[in-house]
RNA sequence: GCGGGUGUGACGCAGUGGUAGCGUAUCAGCUUCCCAAGCUGACUGUCGUGGGUUCGAAUCCCAUCACCCGCUCCA
């Protein structure tokens, strides 16, 4: 009873099998596995790897190379840390936060007010019900300030204050609260500010939000520093020395970066003078990007290392919003030609108070994942934030120039200006889960006995595939296996990932197959040394044709041309 | 960060104090002319990790790591 089997969600139950069929095939490992694993960091498998290639070759075809005006690039990881200043990332960051020991909400320090006591010096803390002002009573008597006096009056828990000092000149505050029945009086410590809500005082230590991974460029270890700056200013408080430290290491410090969108931006005058192209025109980059997150969710849904795939496409000020809206549909378009559910991709606009600060409109691509819709790729209209945050922190004319038009102001050409910017932004990493949970299907079938067994069946499309062919002989004798392997090293030389296959019955291989999300097999039989022909089989009707074996290359190539 | 749950061979699981077992998969051989067939044999576990209690721990206790669910969070 109650077990955690019984109540699980149909949902979760499928999620459970798509993870070990990942880890059983290959597609994806737990990091670190020997060790213990590390959080929220994964590897791909020997198929994995093949399938995440395919998907990201097959939206570098598309954005960069079926499109003229679509250019390449791979910035680095490690960047300027001005980069992520003039972005607005850093800055962003580093309001600390506090948790509530009693809400459990957590809030940030600056929008917090101090704590209010009435003239009679009681401090009410205001539950948002009857019960649990009794929780929370119980919780300050026995946890947070054990042998004050608490009492509870409907949704309010009552303290009485007998001071209350904020922090100042470098010395911590505190307020004093009287005793239990006379008894002695408790101090508990004040920062100087409460949970907004409900006027609570006890509070977790602040912390400051990690969103970027730190590291220190330069060889000198940068905790020697820190070391200097400690034992030179033990006398600091924890805030000043905190600012002292922060100085030491700013020198070294580096980011890896939280999206390759940075480096598209402030590479956008060399790309657009290396390769001239008249506006609009966009930048492509795929590659690795590092968040702190702070919940990791779902499998490899939300990790702190993952894979974007981006576009900036720039535009001119007054047809971002077209642009928005081809971009949205181009993309939506893109994800649901691989997908077998194409109707689980759907739009999501954001709300006004949902957007970056740097977006005027942005629509999500979702996905209905077995646990609840969830984004996989967003496009957003960034404007002309990010290239003018740049042109002004490094001093550059981040703009683009037409030659060809007349500058109102001067009546003259050449016309300058920042373009508008719309980013789509997909998640590589997440659209191989995606369409390795959109692939994955079980079937019913009859065994050779007659009892119902289970086929499993990845049903990838045939581009995105790890394995495009396998090669069995039925069996193996007669010649069989020479002529498979004959064929297998055709597929080899054609640059078509296949594999040789003879062991156990023909039947099985065609299972472990199905399991992986081989579309075709190609099986050589006794006919075959007769006439020359081979059966291929499908993947997902499990229906087989006989052709030529000069054919089975081109049969082959043709059908993974298709989209 | 909070609360709940889980962790036993590659995968799925059984095993509630007496020195670990099943199914599948894997491997070898025989057999097999088409969908996880059959027969024979073989391999894989310091029971997530580290402490503790005990004569004795997969089993009880503590800590820790990881995963799952819910809340929170996601510039």
């Amino acid at each position: 009873m109650g077990n955690g089997k019984e109540t699980r969600e149909p949902g979760e139950e499928l999620m459970q099998k798509i993870v070990s069929l990942c880890k059983r095939r290959g597609f994806v490992f737990q990091s670190s596995e020997i060790y213990g694993g590390l959080k929220s960091a994964y590897d791909y498998g020997p198929l994995g790897v093949e399938l995440k290639r395919n998907l990201m070759n097959e939206w570098w075809r598309d954005v960069v190379h079926s499109r003229e005006n679509v250019m390449g690039l791979e910035s680095s990881i490690i960047m300027h840390p001005e980069v992520w200043r003039a972005s607005g990332h850093v800055a962003g960051f580093s309001d600390p936060l506090v948790d509530c020991k009693l809400s459990k909400e957590r809030f940030r320090t600056d929008k917090a007010g101090p704590v209010e006591v009435q003239s009679d010096g009681r401090l009410v803390i205001r539950a948002p019900d009857k019960a649990a002002a009794k929780l929370w009573a119980e919780a300050v008597k026995t946890q947070h300030a054990p042998g004050a006096r608490v009492e509870t009056r409907d949704k309010d828990v009552v303290l009485h204050t007998k001071s209350v000092a904020p922090p100042a000149e470098g010395r911590p505050g505190k307020i004093v609260l009287a005793g239990f029945d006379g008894g002695p009086d408790v101090e508990i410590p004040y920062r100087g500010y409460v949970t907004p809500d409900f006027n609570c005082p006890f509070l977790s230590e602040e912390r400051t939000f990690n969103l970027m991974f730190r590291s220190f460029l330069g060889s000198v270890d940068p905790l020697a520093e820190v070391v200097d700056v400690f034992v030179a200013n033990k006398d600091k408080s924890k805030l000043e020395l905190r600012a002292l430290i922060e100085a030491a290491l700013a020198k070294s410090t580096v980011y890896l970066r939280p999206e390759t969108a940075q480096g598209m931006f402030v590479q956008f005058l060399n790309c657009l003078n290396a390769v001239s192209m008249k506006i609009p025109f966009g930048i492509a980059q795929m590659g690795k990007a590092f968040r702190n997150e702070v919940t990791v969710e779902h499998f490899t849904f939300r990790s702190c290392e993952f894979e974007q795939m981006e576009i900036e496409f720039f535009c001119e000020p007054g047809t971002d919003d077209q642009w928005l809206e081809y971009w949205k549909n181009e993309r939506m378009r893109w994800w649901r030609q691989y997908a077998n559910n194409p109707d689980k991709f759907v739009f999501r606009r954001h709300a006004k108070a949902e957007l970056a600060h740097y977006a005027k409109d942005c629509y999500d691509i979702e996905y209905e994942y077995p646990w609840g819709f969830g984004e996989l790729e967003g496009i957003a209209n960034r404007t002309d934030y990010d290239l003018k945050k740049h042109a002004e922190a490094s001093g550059q004319h981040l703009v683009y120039t037409d030659s060809a038009r007349n500058d109102p102001a001067t009546g003259k050409p050449p016309l300058r200006f920042t373009p508008y910017v719309i980013e789509p932004s997909g998640g590589a990493t997440r659209g191989t889960l995606v369409y390795l949970i959109d692939a994955y299907s079980e079937e019913t079938r009859r065994d050779a006995k007659g009892e119902p067994v289970v086929r499993t069946v990845l049903k990838l499309h045939p581009r995105l595939a790890p394995i495009k062919v396998g090669v069995f002989p039925l069996v193996k004798k007669d010649g069989m296996p020479e002529k498979a392997r004959e064929i297998v090293e055709e597929f080899f030389r054609a640059g078509i990932n296949s594999r040789y296959d003879e062991q156990h019955a023909i039947g099985r291989r065609y299972a472990r197959h199905d399991e992986a999300g081989t579309p075709y097999c190609i099986t050589v039989d006794g006919q075959t040394i007769q006439d020359d022909t081979v059966t291929i089989r499908d993947r997902d009707t499990t229906a087989q044709e006989r052709i030529k074996v000069d054919e089975a290359l081109s049969v082959v190539q043709a059908r993974l041309g298709k989209i």
